[in-house]
DNA sequence: TTCGCTATGTGCGCCAACGTACAATGCGGA
DNA sequence: TCCGCATTGTACGTTGGCGCACATAGCGAA
C-alpha cells in the first residue's frame, strides 16, 4: 500500500508539478539515523520533515519517564504538522525508528507555500485528518486490544513504510512504542516466530508471512489503512482532483 | 478555565468583530438532546455545530460494538474539523453527552470563511492542534493510567465545559465513553463518593470537591488544559494577536 | 579466544480490569 | 400506592499485563 518502491514522499508526489518544484528548491536531503530526535516535546519546529524510506515515531513522554506511540510517520507523511496550524510546538517527541532518508525544509517555507492556498494547503490539511484519526485509532487500540494484536499492528504499520519486510529494531525499543515491558514483546514476538509470520536475531526482525499478521491483528491496522487510503490518494491518477475523491 | 460565566463559544468569541458578524448571518440556534447523534461516523458532515453549553463526546465504535472515547468538545471547540481539512467524514461518532445548545451553521459558510484565509483560518488550525494533542493524550491515558485516575479526568474535562458542578450522567454511560465495564465505573465513583469529593444519585453526579478530583487526577487533564490554553487563549485581550501567543 | 555488554528467554507473585451473575434500590407512571 | 424498570451494588473466578529477578545467548572489541 504505502510501499511503492519508488524512493519518495507521498505528500509531495502528490502535489502538481509547479508546487513540487516551488518546494524542491528548499528541500535537502538529510540522513535519518537511528533514533535521533529529530524534535523534542515542547521545543519551536523550525524545520519540516518528508521522510523517504524512514519510519519516524511520534512519541508521549510521561513525568515518571513511561512513553507511548500516539502515531507513525513515513513516507506517508510529514513531520512537523504544528508549523502549519500555527502552534509551532508540538507536545510530542519525534524519533527515527528507522534508519534512513527525509527531505527537509525550513518550516517558514513550508508554512509560505501553506498560505498560498493552493494544492499543497489542500493536502496538507487531508493529512492533518488522517493523522487525527491515526492518533485516534492509537487510542482506541490500547483500550480495548491485547498485546499480541497490537503487536501485529506495529509491524505491518512500520513495514508498510519501509522499502524491505526488515525492521532494525529491539525488543525493548519496541516496548517503549508500545508503552508495554520488554518481557511482553518478547512473549509475543516469540508466538509469532514460532508460527512462522515473523523471525527475528538481536535486533533485526524479518516479517515473512504478511498474511498471518493481518489476521492475528485487531481492526485498527485496517481502519487507518483504508483512511489514509481515501483522504491521501498518492496515486497521481486518483490525485488530480482530490476534492473530487472523499 | 474553559468555564467562564459566559454563554457562548470560545472558538467564535475569539474572532474579530468583522468576521463574528459575517459569521453570525449563518449561525442558529439549536438545542442538544442528550444522547443524540450530531454526526454519525462515516457519514457527510453537512453542518459544523459551535457548542455553547452541552458537551459532545467524538466516540469511536469498534465492529464488536465497544466503543472508546477519543475527544470531549465543549464551548472550547466545535464539532466538524473533517469540514475543514477536506475529508468530510470523520471515523468518529459525535454524541450529546451532556444536554444544552450550540450554534449551528452549514459546513460549507464554514469551509468559504476557512479559505478568507483571515483568523477564523488561524483560530481553526490551532484548534486542530489542540483536539489532536487532546486524541493523544487519550492514547497516552489509555496505555499508563488506571480507571481511578480516568474517572477524575474526564469528569473535570466533562464539567470544564458545563456551567454548573452537575453530570446528567449515568455509570452505564460513562463506562461507555472510557470503554471499560460498568461495574469498574460504580466501583470508581464509589471510593470518590465515600471520600466526598462526588456525590451522585441515579444518573446525576454532583462534583463537590475540584480539588480532591485533580490530587486523584493523572497529568494528563493538566497537559490536556494547558495545551489549549496556550494554543486558544480565549481570554479577548490575549487573542489580539495569536500569533505571538505561542 | 575470551571477555563484556546487550539482547532475549523464563519464571514468579501480584493486581487491575474483565465477564458473569444476581441482589438491592429508587424513580416514575398506572 | 404499588409495580416495573432503570440504575447501582456486590461477589467470584479468570486473565492479561506488571514488576522483579535472574538465566541464557549472541555479537563485537581487545
Amino acid at each position: 500500500m504505502f510501499k511503492d518502491g519508488k524512493k519518495s514522499n507521498h505528500i509531495l508526489d502528490s502535489l502538481p508539478a509547479k508546487e513540487r518544484e516551488r518546494l524542491a528548491a528548499y528541500l535537502e536531503l538529510v540522513p535519518m539515523p537511528l533514533g535521533a530526535v529529530i524534535h523534542e516535546a515542547g521545543a519551536a519546529q523550525t524545520q519540516v520533515y518528508f521522510p523517504i524510506d524512514c519510519v519516524v515515531s511520534l512519541l508521549y513522554v510521561l513525568e515518571d519517564g513511561g512513553t507511548a506511540e500516539v502515531a507513525i510517520v513515513g513516507n506517508d507523511g510529514l513531520i512537523g504538522m504544528p508549523v502549519i496550524t500555527g502552534g509551532s510546538k508540538s507536545s510530542h517527541r519525534a524519533i527515527v525508528q528507522a534508519a534512513g532518508t527525509a527531505l527537509r525544509m525550513q518550516a517558514r517555507n513550508l508554512r509560505e507555500e501553506f498560505e498560498r492556498a493552493g494544492a499543497a494547503q489542500q493536502i496538507l490539511l487531508r493529512y492533518s485528518q488522517a493523522l487525527m484519526m491515526q492518533v485516534g485509532q492509537t487510542a482506541v487500540c490500547n483500550r480495548h486490544h491485547n498485546l499480541d494484536q497490537q503487536l501485529c499492528r506495529w509491524l505491518l504499520m512500520s513495514i508498510d513504510r519501509l522499502p524491505s519486510n526488515d525492521l532494525t529494531m529491539t525488543q525493548e525499543l519496541i516496548a517503549n512504542m508500545l508503552g508495554v515491558r520488554r518481557e511482553g514483546v518478547t512473549e509475543a514476538a516469540g508466538k509469532l516466530q514460532r508460527t512462522g509470520a515473523i523471525r527475528y536475531q538481536r535486533g533485526r526482525i524479518t516479517v515473512l508471512d504478511r498474511a498471518q499478521l493481518e489476521s492475528l491483528c485487531c481492526e485498527c491496522y485496517e481502519a487507518v489503512r483504508s483512511e489514509y487510503m481515501r483522504l491521501l490518494p498518492w496515486d497521481t491518477t486518483a490525485i488530480a482532483n482530490p476534492l473530487e475523491a472523499n
